[in-house]
DNA sequence: CATGAATGAGCGTTCATTCAT
DNA sequence: GATGAATGAACGCTCATTCAT
C-alpha cells in the first residue's frame, strides 16, 4: 500500500510553519548568544549548537549570520519601544512616569539578554540598527517628548529637557541588565537588585519630578 | 680630550623611553579599538595599524592580545573610580552629590572611549576585570555608602539606598558616553548633549534627593 | 515504480566510508611527512598537499596537529609491537630468534617511515607515547624476556640479559630504516642492502646465542 | 690620568680570543638544544638563552641559524669518527672489535646528545652532513673493512660482511644514547643501562664472531 | 662586541560560507 | 528540509633575520 502524496496546499503550509517554528528557535538561540559575545564573538556553531541544529541547516533559513542578528533585533526591538508606547497623556503625569519605569525595570528583570543585545549593539556604534535608531525610535521620543512638554506646560511636572528625562530613565533602568555583574559585584549580597533599585530610582524620580 | 663614555643609566633611560613610548601608543590606540569592536572583535591588525607599527612589533611590547587589553583596562579602571574618591564626608550632602555627577558627566564627554571600553567588559561578564570589581571597587562603595548613610540618618538627605544612588549616577552618567550614538540619533541635534544631559541630571537628583 | 528511498543507515555508512577513506589518507600522508620532518617540522600545508586536501578540510577529520600525529603513532605503535608478539616459547629458541629478526627487518624494509616515525618521536624524549613505553611496551618485554631467561636456564640459549638482548635486536635491525641513508653512503652501491645486512645479523646473533 | 690605549695588536688578539671562547660557548649550548629538539624546533631564543647572550649577538657569530648548526655538526662528527679510527690491523682481531665496541659505548654514555644530533640529522635524510657520509665516513670504512676482510681471509674472525658488521655496531652502540627513554622504560630500574648492556653486546658479538 | 627594536614570512587554527547530496 | 564535507580568508602568534645605535 502506497503512503498517499501529502496535499501540495497542506505541504505548503506544513513547511511554512516548520520554517516559523526553526526561525523562532534559531532567533531565541541566537538571542541568548549574541547577548552574551557579541556579534563577532558569536559564532554560528554556537547558536546551531544552543538551537539544536546543524549549521548548514541554520543558514538554510537565515543565509548569513548578520541575518540572524538583524532578525534578533528586530524583535528586541519591539519589546523594547512597548513601554513608551504607553505613555498616556491622559494619565497623571507622576504616575505615567512612575508606571513607565516599573515597567522598563520589569523589562529588564524578565529579559536582560535583550537589554545586553542592545547595548552592545550601540556600544559598537549601532552598525546594524542606526535606521530605526534615527526613524521610528527618534519619532516615537518626539511624540512622547510633546506629550511631557505639555505637562510641564500645565506645571504638572517639575521642568526637565523631556528627551533628556526619557534618556535619563532608559539609563538607569536599563542599566540594571545590561551591568548586572557590576551591580551584583558591588551590591555583595545574593538578593536580586531590582526590587531595591526599584525603590531608590522611583523615589530620586518622583520626588525629583514632582512639581513645586 | 676624550669623550666621554655615554653614562650606562642614561642609556638605560633612553632605552626605557622608547619603551614607555611606545607602550603608550599602543595602549592609546588599543583604547580606541577596543572600546569599538570589543575584545573579540578587535584584531591586532587594527590595533597595529592605528598605533603606526607592524604587528610583531606590537607584539615585541605586550606578547598577547590580552595583555594589551589588560593594560588598557587598567589605565581606564584608575581614572574611572577617581571622582567617586572625591566624595568628600566634610563637604555639603547635596553639594558633593552635584560635584560626583559633574565630574562623571565630565569623565563621560573628555574619554567616551574608557567608559565604552568598561562598558564592554562589564557586559561580557567582566572576564577580566572580575577581581576588580568583587575588590577594590565593592570596598570604595562600601566606604561611601556609609557616608551617605550618615548624611541620611543626619536628615541631611533624603532617604535612599546609599548603594543604588551610587549605581544609578553610574548610569546616567556614563550613559552620555556608552549609548552616545542612540543619544545624538534620538535628540537629532548637532550639538554636543551633555550639558543639557546636565541640567535636566542634576534637577532631577538634586531636588529628588534635597531632604524634605 | 518509486524509486525507494536509500536505507539510511546504508547513507550512514556511506558518510562513515568517506569519513574513514579521508582519514586514512591522511593518515598516510601524514605517516610520510612526519616521519621525514619530525613533528616541528612537519607543516600541515604540506600533510594537506600530500594528501591532495586543503588545510581546513584536513582539520575537519583531525581538529589538531597533534592529533594527526598520534594518530599516525598508534597505528604505527600496532604494527611495530608485532613480531615480538610471535615470539613463541613452544618454539626452538636459536630458530626464535632467527624469525623475530627476519621479521623486524621485513619491517624496516616494508615500513621504514614507520620506523623513522618512532625513531624521531623517542630520540625527542617520545612526549606522545612515553605511557605506552612504560605500559604495554614494557609489559611484552617483560613477558617474552621471561620467556627467554627460561630458555637460558634450560641450557638452550648462551647466557645473555634477555631485555638486552631484545633491545639490541631492535638496534641493528630499526637502524637499516632509520639511518638508511647513511647506510646507503657507506655501502655505496646501488643494492638494497638488508638482505646483505641479514646475513651479517643473523650470522653474529645466532652464532653469538647458541649455547656452547 | 688617561688610561693608555690598548696595544692594538693585542686588542686583535683579544677579540679573537672572545670570538673563539663565544662560538664554542655557542656550540656548546647549541649541542644540547638542537640534539633534544632538532633542527626546526630549535629557536635561536632557546640557543642564545642557554649560552647566556642575546639573539642578535648569537647572530654575530653566526650569520644564520644553519651555520650553528653545521658547527654543531662537525665538531660533532670528528668525535664520531674517532674510535673507528683506532682499529688497529696489528692488534689481535677479536679484541680489536672488543675495544672498539667499549669504546663507542662510552661516547653514548658521555656524550649522548652528541650521538642524538647525528641520529637526527641523518633521520632527516641527512641534508647538511650528505657530503661527510659519501666522502670521509665512506672512505675510513672502506680502509677499515679492508683489514677486517684480511682477518677473515686469515680464519681469525668468522666470516661476515666487514661493513655490515661495522653498521651493526654502529646500530647496537648509538642505540643506547639515542633511544636512551625507550631503553629506561622497559628496563624499567633506576641504574645506569649501558654497564649491563656492555655485558650482552660483547657476549654476543665476540661469540659470534670468534672463528670456530 | 653587543643589544633593543623592528619586520616579512609563515604557522596552527578558526570561522562564515558553499557544495553536493 | 537537512547535513557531511569542503574551503578562502583571516586571526593570533612565532621566528629567523635585519636595522640602528
Amino acid at each position: 500500500m502506497n503512503r498517499p502524496e501529502p496535499d501540495p496546499a497542506l505541504r505548503a503550509t506544513t513547511r511554512t510553519r516548520i520554517q516559523s517554528r526553526n526561525r523562532e528557535i534559531i532567533v531565541q538561540a541566537a538571542l541568548e548568544v549574541f547577548s552574551t559575545y557579541g556579534f563577532r564573538g558569536t559564532t554560528l556553531d554556537q547558536i546551531a549548537a544552543k538551537a539544536g541544529m546543524s549549521k548548514p541547516n541554520l543558514l538554510y533559513y537565515f543565509p548569513r549570520k548578520e541575518g540572524i542578528y538583524v532578525a534578533v533585533l528586530e524583535e528586541t526591538l519591539t519589546e523594547w519601544l512597548e513601554p513608551l508606547t504607553r505613555l498616556d497623556e491622559a494619565g497623571d503625569p507622576v504616575d505615567e512616569i512612575r508606571k513607565y519605569i516599573v515597567l522598563k525595570l520589569e523589562l529588564s528583570r524578565r529579559n536582560p539578554a535583550a537589554s545586553r543585545l542592545f547595548a552592545n549593539e550601540i556600544l559598537h556604534g549601532a552598525p546594524s540598527i542606526g535606521g530605526f535608531l534615527t526613524g521610528p525610535l527618534r519619532a516615537l521620543v518626539d511624540e512622547k517628548s510633546a506629550i511631557i512638554s505639555r505637562w510641564i506646560a500645565e506645571g504638572r511636572l517639575a521642568p526637565v529637557d523631556p528627551r533628556h528625562l526619557i534618556i535619563t530613565i532608559w539609563a538607569v533602568t536599563q542599566h540594571y541588565a545590561d551591568f548586572d555583574v557590576q551591580v551584583r559585584a558591588v551590591l555583595g549580597s545574593e538578593a536580586e537588585p531590582i526590587p531595591d533599585a526599584e525603590a531608590t530610582i522611583l523615589s530620586i524620580f518622583l520626588n525629583g519630578l514632582r512639581p513645586r
